[in-house]
DNA sequence: AACTCGTCCAACCGCTGGATA
DNA sequence: TTATCCAGCGGTTGGACGAGT
């Protein structure tokens, strides 16, 4: 089994730059009745002079019919920043949680406008700061920084076993939870390989009546699905570290009783959403707002304003 | 009108790791 | 076990476009 030829080798004779309308049409009449995958032979069979690298690009960040057009809203804008202060440049999981968005969209969006904003706030609240007229309000505690506040190293592999976090069950003892629970998680996540369980993403009701946003959990459940998806021991690591003891939440359960329930799937991906709590998200993001917005956070004096963006997105499918 | 400069974003590139023969 | 395929990822590039001069 020698290897080919590589698939974008620039000896090939292929097309490069911006594609034609008529390119266009080809791949999605191709892709419409053959599907997609096989990137490498798919420009030969549909008649297109790319490389399959290019036509996979060029389905996934523009052709697909589920793209979201037009500007990224207010409240997929706040989603961004919070996902990003969790997960860093990690644009395809943060992507995944935005419906009809791509991770090139968001990095560009990100690159272009979200990162000078983040760098202006820095600066302003550092230049406010060091200024004699500014009273630092009062913190019972030391908020870190958002570079010291560490991120949740994911591993952005696919991967569809779901975990699941009991909330219910009293937290084991800090210690005990770091050799005894991540091992038996992880392994009776494994237990269950069979990917026919994952409904599409477009199917499942947790998608709907909430302006498109996946839900972080669903209120009133008495249990909370976490996807293993984008998190691996050494991330529970991290967690522990970032939320002061997020291996506490971590409580081994019956995979039975996931396997029953309805999968919280990412409408993006194929992947399914990684679903943190309000308590952890909040935890988890305090610091970055503290040290970036404006004085209502900066002042912690009203704890709604912490909690309004993923309150937002998953009252509203309640109401 | 012509030019420069900055911004935006589609596309490219190199790399990684899982799957497979 | 090894070599290779392949999909996917994040960083980077470069062309198009608009604003300013």
């Amino acid at each position: 089994m020698g290897r080919s030829s590589p698939c974008c080798s620039k000896s090939q004779d292929l097309k490069r730059g911006a594609w034609t309308a008529d390119e266009d049409k080809i791949l999605r009449d191709y892709i419409r009745l053959h599907g997609h995958g096989r990137w490498r032979n798919l420009p030969q069979k549909a008649g297109l002079k790319r490389c399959g690298k290019s036509c996979r690009l060029r389905w996934l960040n523009y052709l697909r019919p589920d793209i979201k057009r037009g500007n990224i809203s207010s409240d997929e804008d706040e989603l961004i920043i919070r996902l990003h202060n969790l997960l860093g440049n990690r644009w395809s999981l943060i992507a995944g949680r935005l419906p009809g968005r791509t991770d090139n969209e968001i990095k560009n969006y990100w690159n272009t406008n979200l990162s000078k904003r983040i760098n202006n706030n820095k600066d302003h609240n550092q230049r406010r700061n060091t200024s004699s007229s500014y009273v630092q309000p009062p913190q019972t505690e030391p908020t870190p920084s958002k570079i010291d506040f560490p991120l949740i190293r994911t591993k952005a592999t696919k991967c569809s076993k779901p975990l699941l976090i009991n909330n219910n069950n009293p937290p084991l003892p800090h210690n005990a939870a770091q050799s005894t629970p991540l091992p038996l998680l992880l392994e009776s996540a494994t237990a269950n390989n069979d990917n026919q369980n994952m409904q599409p993403a477009t199917t499942t009701t947790t998608t709907t009546g909430n302006n498109g946003f996946v839900p972080f959990f669903n209120e009133g459940d008495d249990k909370e699905l976490l996807s293993k998806t984008d998190l691996l021991i050494d991330d529970y690591c991290n967690l522990d570290d970032a939320a002061g003891g997020f291996h506490d939440l971590l409580i081994n359960s019956d995979v039975s009783d996931l396997m029953g329930d309805e999968l919280l799937l990412s409408p993006y991906s194929d992947q399914p959403a990684t679903v943190f709590s309000d308590d952890i998200l909040n935890q988890w993001t305090h610091s970055y707002f503290a040290a970036t917005d404006d004085d209502h956070h900066v002042n912690n004096d009203n704890d709604n304003d912490d909690v309004s963006i993923t309150n937002r997105h998953f009252h509203q499918s309640n109401d």
